[in-house]
DNA sequence: TTTAGCACTCTTTGACTTTGATTGCTAACC
DNA sequence: GGTTAGCAATCAAAGTCAAAGAGTGCTAAA
């Protein structure tokens, strides 16, 4: 579609407008980018390219920036998937060998590592608990009228709720609990604790609607509702020149700010482990002057939740999608 | 030390300059706020008021600003703490009537309920865990090598933490584990896990220093470690004047990106249920540009934890100290 | 003690100019 | 035919300047 010259060209445009953040000038490109034809020849190859939808001008006699179209053409095409320094491999490394106790701290840590490398600001959500299975259940008593119930499901997640009483209660009723529950939901999806299970608990057990109806209530709860959300290095997006302009900033923080906002954006999106979107490519209007890459990290095939980067269009794509995919190896190999 | 109509005259001046962020002049202030005198008059007295300290001046011919000294007697002698409407109280009863199960939780609502009323961005921070008692430790096992430890204080507080093992378990250890613990724990403060917890164990209990090594270190770590930071509304300040400095902006996100920063803000403080720090009293050098004001949260006596706003110096110290003893009085009665 | 009047100060705004970077086009070149 | 030098045209950014407007401080009178 396109032939060598332009690509080199597009390429180095991409490349230059991500380092720079300025429109890059014909005769900035003759140096350093191996292009070698004078700065006449690349404005006609330029000329093209921007009837061809891939570049853009802010104004009639400055330089080009890409388009969405050039941005994708880049990321699909063009960019180099190894970019990643002998440093940075060590950093990570080092931080993905941190011993974690949940899953939750896992990610976390790879959000941060994330951050700190790219220098981006990432968003973090948990995994779906509603596709998964219960392992186990169990119910532990807190003084006479309070009780905790803890969910182990087949990913390793660990998802635990209080649950207090009108009434007292005792061990002997929570131990019945936790032989009932189990017998009922062990190895089950999450969809179990509903009808079925309420009937069969009203049936079989001694004591009152007063005590089952909460734990029920209260583990559907805690099993349905939306994970929270964790933000890392929110300030880092504001060293880039783009964050100069205040309506860019306030609609940053904006964004952030809007949980529901940042949920649908880490849950929508295609089954690969990474995907980008470009500018008006996001789903969501408020989405449209930024750039977000998601990346569903896994150990072991376990599905651990979404990270999400989310910055300005003119994103360094080849570094984050280089350490993304490098994480993603790194996992995978590690034993939970 | 000021006659009335001086303190008149400064109570105007701070709280048309709350209400407009724009320096007052002495013609602003011959209406409607209760000075029978003309502007010529007022200047004179503006003119003393800056004389000792009380107002500042953006430059030789504008109107005047509050100085910190003058916020400071502003929040000391001349605000009405009961700045608060019919539909602001409606509105702050009917969140704070949320069932909660989780003191977090409550902690969570208050602070979203401050940030709504007030419109400023509230911190929030857990209660100090070390100086509460141990009610109750449990134990629960989750498959062969992982364990759940769920830890009740006095105050209602639970923590739980998850411990993972390099060798198997079994419920009898799990229950050992439990008796045991409890007995050296229940009523103890915090610092008794330690040394002589540790030697009572390895000399009683039958099992290894590979089992209850990772026990004590994880339940120590958890008990000690800093609490987590919650932010309400940050976005909420952006809307203010002052946010519209993108030097202001940026040094706001830095902040309340320094999680330590805000713990530390948070922690610190005298005795007081509500403390005001404006501008360079903050003990941080970061804060001097911001105002904070931090409110220790309590239900029946018990230590919520602490929620603080910040915002402007320009802060509207009434409606905020105000929503903050109401609320204050309304958790009081609250039964948990 | 209060107030009217007025000169003085300083910011803000807008119009206008200059500077400099960059393009697009044309004509010459290989 | 593709490539390049040369040059006019374009436009943003920065600088200059004057006018407008808001507010004070001082003086003298009430």
């Amino acid at each position: 579609m396109l032939d060598e010259r332009k690509k080199k060209v597009l390429q180095a445009i991409v490349e230059e407008y991500i380092n720079t953040a300025e429109p890059v000038s014909s005769n900035a490109l003759t140096q350093n980018h191996g292009l070698e034809c004078s700065s006449a020849t690349i404005r006609n190859e330029m000329s093209e390219l921007e009837k061809s939808g891939f570049l853009d001008k802010t104004h009639t006699s400055s330089g080009r920036i890409p388009s969405a179209k050039g941005y994708r053409y880049y990321v699909d095409e063009l960019l180099n998937d190894n970019d990643i320094s002998l440093e940075e491999i060590k950093y990570i490394s080092s931080k993905l060998e941190t011993k974690v106790n949940e899953i939750e701290d896992l990610t976390k840590i790879t959000a941060n590592t994330i951050s700190e490398v790219t220098h981006y600001t990432t968003v973090t959500i948990g995994p779906k608990t509603t596709t998964q299975l219960i392992e186990e259940i169990k119910f532990v008593l807190l003084g006479s009228r309070m009780m905790m119930a803890v969910i182990l499901t087949d990913t390793g997640l660990v998802k635990e709720t209080i649950i207090k009483f009108d009434e007292d209660i005792n061990e002997k009723q929570v131990e019945t609990m936790n032989y009932m529950f189990n017998n009922k939901l062990k190895n089950q999806p999450i969809e179990t604790i509903d009808r079925p299970l309420e009937e069969y608990l009203y049936d079989e057990m001694t004591y009152s609607v007063n005590v089952i109806k909460p734990v029920i209530e209260q583990i559907k709860k805690v099993l349905e509702e939306e994970n929270k959300i964790y933000l890392e290095g929110t300030n880092k997006s504001f060293d880039l020149p783009e964050f100069n302009s205040l309506e860019v900033a306030k609609n940053f923080i904006n964004i952030l700010d809007t949980k529901e906002l940042m949920a649908d954006m880490l849950n929508s999106g295609f089954a690969e482990d990474i995907n980008v979107y470009i500018g008006e490519e996001n789903e969501k209007q408020e989405l449209k002057d930024f750039s977000v890459v998601t990346f569903k990290h896994k150990v072991n095939g376990k599905d651990l939740g979404t990270i999400g980067i989310i910055g300005p269009k003119r994103m360094d794509y080849s570094k984050v999608i280089s350490v993304m995919k490098y994480i993603n190896k790194k996992l995978n190999n590690k034993n939970m």
